[in-house]
RNA sequence: CGGGAUGUGGCUCAGCCUGGUUAGAGCGCUGCACUGGGGGUGCAGAGGUCGCAAGUUCGAAUCUUGUCAUCCCGACCA
C-alpha cells in the first residue's frame, strides 16, 4: 500500500496559497497552460461550467431588456486615440497586427509580407468599435435606448498572467448600452451591478459587496464604475464584476448624437459593464479546500456520480441497479432543472475514481455495491462534507432536490462567514499598518482581510497604500451613510471604503 | 526594460562542478495476473539524437561562446 497524502491537493492552502490554486486547477481539469504565453487552454470541465455562467447570466441580461450582438475582433488603431483617459488605460496592453499575410522565408520559415495601412488593435474591451457603430445607428432619441451585449474574447497583453485570474486571451461579456439620459444610465449602471450581484450569491454563492470605485482605481474614461468586490480564502480581494456609467464621455468622442423630443442636438449617455471567466477563478479560491475543487451545485455540470462498486460476478447486477437510480434521479428536479446525474463506470481502481470526482468538486458521490443493494441503500458522500453516509435509497431520491439546495446554501455561509470574521473597522494608522502586516516576512503567512475605513482622500494616504500593497476596493453602497474621521490625515470623511489587497 | 534562475522520455527531476562503455529515477502510459467501499500489489514492456547553433577535445548532457524559450523577483496591471 502507498500511502496517501491527508490532502489530495498539496500543498495545502495555509501552505502555499497560489501555488495550491495552481493545482486545484491542475487537479480539477479545469485548464492548462497553452504553448503561448499567458494564454491557457480551458478544458471540458472549465469550459462546462463557464457555459453554466453564461445561460444563467445571458437569461438575467434578456429578462432586463438587453439583446446580443457580436462586434468584431478587430479594431483600427485610429478608434482608440479617440478617448484620451481610454488610450492611456489600455495602450499598454494591446496586441497590434500590423500584417495580413506570410509568405517563405529565405530560411525555409514564413515572414509577414502585406503591411497594413493602418494598424489593427485586437480589442481589449470594445467601447470604441462598438461606440462607432452606435454613431450610425443613433440618430432620434426613438432610437434610444439601446440595450446590446456581446459574449466575446478579448486580449490584452498583462505582464504577469495567472490562470482565469489574468490572462493574456480572456472570454467575456460586455454590455454596452446608449440612453437619451444621464438619468436613465445611471439607473442602467445600478440594474447591472445588481444583476452581477445576485449573480455572485445566489449562483456562485458568493457573497459579494456592491460598491463605486475611488477615481484612481475607476475604469479608464468613465465617470463612475461600480463593482462587486469578493474575499477570498486568502482574505485577498477579488472585483469579480464591473458597470460603468461612462457619461458623455464615449458619445462626444465618437459623435454619439440625437435629436431630441423637442428637436436639440445631444450627446447620448452610455454604459458598459462586464464579467469574464475570471469568476471561474472567484469560485474556485472562494469554495476549493484542500481536497480540490468544491463546485456550487447550481453552476455545477454534473450534480451528481455515482460509482458503481463491483466484483466480475455482481457487476451485472449492480449495473442494473445503479441504472434505475439514475433515471430516478433524473426524475426529479433540483432549481427548476432535472437533477444531472452521471454514472462513472470506468474500469479504473474504486479509490482513484473517488478521488477523481472529489477533486473536481461534484457535489455529490453515491458509491453503490452490493451491500447497499441488499439493504436499499446508497453511500452518499457530499463534497462540502468530510464524511459518507449510508443513506436508504428511497430517501435520497425524494430528497436529492433539497439536498442539492442545502449544499448550495452552506457553501454560501461558509463563505460568508469567513468574510464576516475578516472584515474589521479601522479608524487609526499604527491598527490599519498592523493588518495589513505578516507577522513573518519571510514567508508571509494569510493575513489581512477588509478594512472598513473613513477615508478623506486618494492623494494623502496614496503612499501609505502602496508600501503595504493595499488598494482601495469599493466605496460600498448600503450602510455608509454615518459621517467619521479619516483614519490616516484625521480630516472629516464622508464615508467609509473597503481597503485590502486585491488580486 | 533591470536583477536572478532553468531548459534531459508525457510530467517532475537526478547526472554537469571533477568530460569516458548501451543516459537514470519517480510518477504516468501499455499488457497480464491477483485485486477492488480512502486514491493497491507483482511481473513484463513502450518511450529520450540531453532547447538550438558553433567551438575546444581522441571523446561533450557535462567545458566555452552565441542564440532562442520559459519561470521567479522588480517596474506595470479594466
Amino acid at each position: 500500500m502507498a500511502k496517501a497524502p491527508k490532502t489530495a491537493i498539496s500543498p495545502t492552502r495555509a501552505d502555499d496559497y497560489p501555488e495550491w490554486y495552481q493545482q486545484v486547477i491542475k487537479a480539477a481539469d479545469l485548464a492548462e497552460n497553452s504553448p503561448v504565453r499567458g494564454c491557457m487552454v480551458i478544458k471540458p470541465w472549465g469550459y462546462q461550467l463557464w457555459e453554466n455562467m453564461q445561460r444563467a447570466l445571458d437569461d438575467m441580461f434578456k429578462a432586463t431588456g438587453h439583446q446580443n450582438a457580436y462586434f468584431p475582433l478587430f479594431i483600427p488603431m485610429s478608434f482608440l486615440e479617440k478617448e484620451a483617459e481610454h488610450v492611456e488605460g489600455f495602450a499598454k496592453e494591446c496586441a497590434v497586427v500590423t500584417h495580413h499575410r506570410l509568405e517563405p522565408d529565405p530560411e525555409g520559415g514564413l515572414r509577414p509580407a502585406g503591411q497594413l495601412e493602418e494598424p489593427l488593435i485586437v480589442r481589449p474591451t470594445s467601447e470604441t468599435i462598438i461606440g462607432a457603430t452606435y454613431a450610425k445607428w443613433v440618430q432620434s432619441y426613438r432610437d434610444l435606448p439601446i440595450l446590446i451585449n456581446q459574449w466575446a474574447n478579448v486580449v490584452r497583453w498583462e505582464m504577469r498572467t495567472r490562470m482565469f485570474l489574468r490572462t493574456a486571451e480572456f472570454l467575456w461579456q460586455e454590455g454596452h448600452t446608449v440612453h437619451a439620459t444621464d438619468t436613465e444610465a445611471i439607473e442602467e449602471t445600478e440594474r447591472m451591478i445588481n444583476v452581477y450581484a445576485d449573480f455572485a450569491r445566489n449562483w456562485m454563492a458568493m457573497p459579494v459587496t456592491i460598491g463605486a470605485k475611488t477615481a484612481g482605481e475607476r475604469f479608464p474614461g468613465a465617470i463612475e464604475t461600480l463593482s462587486i468586490e469578493a474575499m477570498m480564502q486568502d482574505r485577498k480581494a477579488l472585483q469579480a464584476g464591473t458597470s460603468h456609467f461612462l457619461g458623455q464621455n464615449f458619445s462626444k468622442a465618437q459623435d454619439i448624437v440625437f435629436q431630441s423630443e423637442s428637436g436639440s442636438r445631444e450627446y447620448a449617455w452610455t454604459t458598459s459593464w462586464g464579467v469574464s471567466t475570471r469568476l471561474v477563478g472567484a469560485l474556485i479560491m472562494t469554495h476549493s479546500d484542500d481536497d480540490g475543487f468544491v463546485l456550487p451545485p447550481k453552476l455545477a455540470p454534473t450534480h451528481v456520480v455515482i460509482l458503481p462498486i463491483y466484483k466480475d460476478d455482481s457487476r451485472a447486477a449492480v449495473m442494473e441497479y445503479i441504472h434505475a437510480l439514475r433515471d430516478e434521479l433524473r426524475a426529479q428536479s433540483y432549481d427548476g432543472a432535472p437533477v444531472r446525474v452521471e454514472i462513472d463506470d470506468r474500469d479504473m481502481r474504486g479509490g482513484e475514481k473517488k478521488w477523481h470526482h472529489v477533486k473536481r468538486g461534484v457535489p455529490i458521490r453515491l458509491e453503490v455495491g452490493p451491500k447497499d443493494m441488499e439493504k436499499n441503500s446508497v453511500f452518499m458522500g457530499r463534497r462540502d462534507q468530510p464524511k459518507s453516509v449510508g443513506m436508504d435509497r428511497n430517501e435520497l431520491v425524494s430528497t436529492i432536490g433539497s439536498l442539492l439546495g442545502q449544499i448550495q446554501q452552506s457553501l454560501y455561509d461558509r463563505a460568508d462567514q469567513l468574510r464576516r470574521d475578516n472584515t474589521v473597522t479601522i479608524t487609526n494608522e499604527a491598527d490599519f499598518r498592523d493588518f495589513f502586516t505578516p507577522k513573518n516576512p519571510d514567508t508571509p503567512e494569510i493575513h489581512g482581510g477588509f478594512a472598513l475605513c473613513h477615508f478623506a482622500d486618494e492623494a494623502s494616504i496614496d503612499a501609505l497604500l502602496k508600501e503595504l500593497k493595499v488598494t482601495i476596493r469599493c466605496v460600498p453602497s448600503e450602510n455608509n451613510d454615518t459621517p467619521g474621521t479619516c483614519f490616516a490625515t484625521g480630516k472629516p470623511a464622508a464615508k467609509q471604503a473597503i481597503f485590502a489587497k486585491a488580486y
